[in-house]
RNA sequence: UACCCCGUAGUGUAACGGUAGCACAACAGAUUUUGGUUCUGUUUGUCUAGGUUCGAAUCCUAGCGGGGUAACCA
């Protein structure tokens, strides 16, 4: 991939665009708030396979990063044993990396619990923290609601040694799940919910996948979040909005510590048409064997995407285009397709392949003769150079591109008509032979020897140019044609009141089995990608074998005749 | 009905008090051995009402509309 090309320095590349965030940072390096200093950390929950919202965000944390000459920690979440996993912790580090991006530090949130819990002995001993005994539904009842203030808990007054005796007993393990929890004492009318008396720490005998059985206590994430910013000494804690209404409460909990203190930067994370992000729903999909597994070439996670043929570079311009803002919006499929072709039409070798195959005889072709023809690897990049396909008397051409009876726009083969093979030669349509049912079976036609490469010495011009493959020489294939997850637009439109897999499209991923492919395309490894000319980017599939080979269509190409005849309709 | 945030072409995003631009989409044309690519052109926009100002998308006020927030989740 050329994408970090700097070699022709009289056009430099476009500069990254900016956002708002730029601004708040160049008034902080200008004030000195950080001594010109930017650390950013992308900060996942190890609970679940990164999706291209997260593509987002670290696009955007790793380049700030970059753009600023500093620095972007990766740091796992996990304060939730019950829920976190080594798997994701694996698949989310090579999910970045393939991103092209390397992180500076690595942390993981439970690296810092034996300081989060030095943390919360001071707040005890500031009697800004106490030991609730209550049970959950109690708690929830007296925190109040949106509109109504909450109420005091009877612990509320505990004693500081009280709470830090049974606190640390927490610790030793004396006490079983739920039996007490530890909450902060800052204001049950508060307008915002937040700060009506937080948790700060559950009680929890689960193994942690990092510190096995070391715990038995847990600090909640808004109480640790922020710590290991200020711990990670981050400058900019960057977030998405919905945890705009938390800055006050872990701004409180550095301040009344006195700790060194980022500053929090919310944006509006990635809504796409025809699909979802909700890491809930994706988990739901592949629990529930809709899909292949977190990986499927239908899901929005980056290891879907990457199965699917997506391009790294193809993302990162993707991620360029749409910007950063605070404004909750939907943008199109279209935009991420456009990007990703855009790219991999840069880079895709072009093969032939044909889908749908419709037998061609060339009826005054010499029998068993075979021609070794040059084809142009890629048209946009000369140094992708040429290669040998073979030509036969009996080939395959798409079903698609012919008609008995051809609407006034169609250019391509209809009976009597003249058309050009790629790479090859003028065919024109003498016959069509059909069978009893009257599907059309054979084309029969008469090739110009004349026109070999593709062009007439008498100057005559053709309509159309089509794909081909030799029938002898063709490899057989599954190709899995993915198209959207979705058949509804915005999936957020969804009723609650349905069940929101009822708008999955059944035509996500259709496999086709009687694929030809030209020979050349026999022996890649899985996550070779390229062209099928005039069908779109393909890529071979992990399942595919010397003798199934599989390859899943990445996007299509745009088609103008498709559109035409959607218009027709 | 509490608090917070957000409203710029169809969609997404620029313009930092001084000519409303870009991308995608759409439409029209040119080129083309991919109905691809490339190139050219066209259509469509500052939520509303006041105010401040020589001048407002930008600042202020109100309204309208959208989103978020009441896990021992993150």
């Amino acid at each position: 991939m050329s994408t970090d090309d700097t070699s022709a320095a009289s056009t430099p590349a476009p500069a990254t665009p900016r956002n708002f965030i730029h601004d708040i940072i160049d008034e902080h390096n200008q004030s000195g708030r950080f001594e010109g200093r930017v650390h950013t950390r992308f900060p996942p929950e190890p609970n679940g396979y990164l999706h291209i919202g997260h593509a987002k965000s670290i696009c955007l944390n790793f380049g700030l990063a970059k753009y600023y000459n500093g620095k972007c920690n990766l740091r796992f979440d996990d304060t939730n044993p019950a829920k976190e996993d080594q798997e994701y912790v694996d698949s989310i580090m090579d999910d970045v990396r393939w991103l092209g991006f390397e992180w500076d530090a690595l942390y993981y949130a439970s690296d810092f619990f034996e300081q989060i819990y030095q943390y919360a002995e001071q707040l005890i001993e500031k009697g800004l923290a106490y030991i609730e005994s209550s049970p959950v539904e109690k708690i929830r009842e007296m925190r109040g609601t949106l509109t109504q203030p909450g109420q005091h808990s009877p612990d509320r007054e505990r004693p500081t040694a009280e709470s830090l005796d049974l606190f640390r007993r927490m610790r030793a393990g004396e006490f079983p799940d739920g039996k007490y929890v530890l909450r902060a004492k800052i204001d049950m009318a508060h307008p915002n919910m937040n700060m009506r008396d937080p948790l700060l720490y559950r009680i929890r005998h689960a193994e942690h996948h990092r510190t096995g059985d070391t715990w038995c206590i847990y600090p909640l994430y808004d109480f640790t979040h922020g710590y290991c910013d200020s711990l990670e000494r981050i400058t900019h804690s960057i977030c998405t909005l919905e945890f705009e209404n938390h800055r006050p409460l872990y701004d409180w909990f550095i301040d009344v510590l006195d700790l060194y203190h980022p500053q929090q930067i919310e944006f509006a994370r990635l809504n796409l048409t025809y699909t979802v992000m909700s890491k809930r729903k994706l988990l739901e999909l592949v629990e529930a064997g809709i899909v292949r597994g977190w990986d499927d070439p239908r899901m929005p996670t980056i290891a879907g995407i990457h199965r699917r043929g997506y391009t790294p570079a193809g993302m990162r311009a993707f991620c360029e285009d749409i910007g950063v803002t605070r404004f909750n919006g939907l943008t199109n499929l279209a935009v991420l397709e456009n990007a990703i072709r855009s790219d991999l039409n840069k880079v895709a070798p072009r093969y032939m392949a044909v889908l749908n195959p419709l037998k061609v005889v060339l009826t005054n072709y010499p029998e068993g003769q075979v021609d070794e023809l040059d084809a142009v690897n890629n048209p946009e990049d000369a140094s992708q150079g040429t290669r040998k396909v073979p030509f036969s008397k009996v080939l395959y051409i798409e079903q698609d591109d012919f008609m008995e009876d051809p609407p006034k726009k169609f250019f391509r083969l209809a009976p009597g008509r003249e058309v050009r093979l790629r790479w090859g030669y003028f065919i024109t349509c003498q016959e069509v032979v059909k069978d009893a049912d009257g599907k059309i079976v054979e084309l029969r036609c008469t090739y110009d020897p004349e026109t070999r490469g593709g062009n007439a010495p008498d100057g005559r011009k053709v309509k159309s140019t089509i794909h081909w493959v030799s029938a002898d020489h063709a490899k057989s294939a599954e190709v899995r044609l993915y198209d959207k997850l979705f058949t509804i637009e915005n999936v957020a439109d969804i009723p609650e009141d349905e069940d929101w897999k009822t708008y999955l499209n059944p035509e996500s991923e259709v496999i086709n089995t009687i694929a030809k492919l030209e020979p050349a395309l026999g022996d890649h490894p899985a996550g070779f990608t390229c062209q099928f000319e005039r069908l779109g980017y393909f890529c071979v599939d992990k399942d595919s074998t010397p003798a199934q080979l599989v390859f899943n269509r990445t996007v299509t190409l745009k088609d103008e005749w498709t559109k035409l005849q959607k218009k027709a309709d």
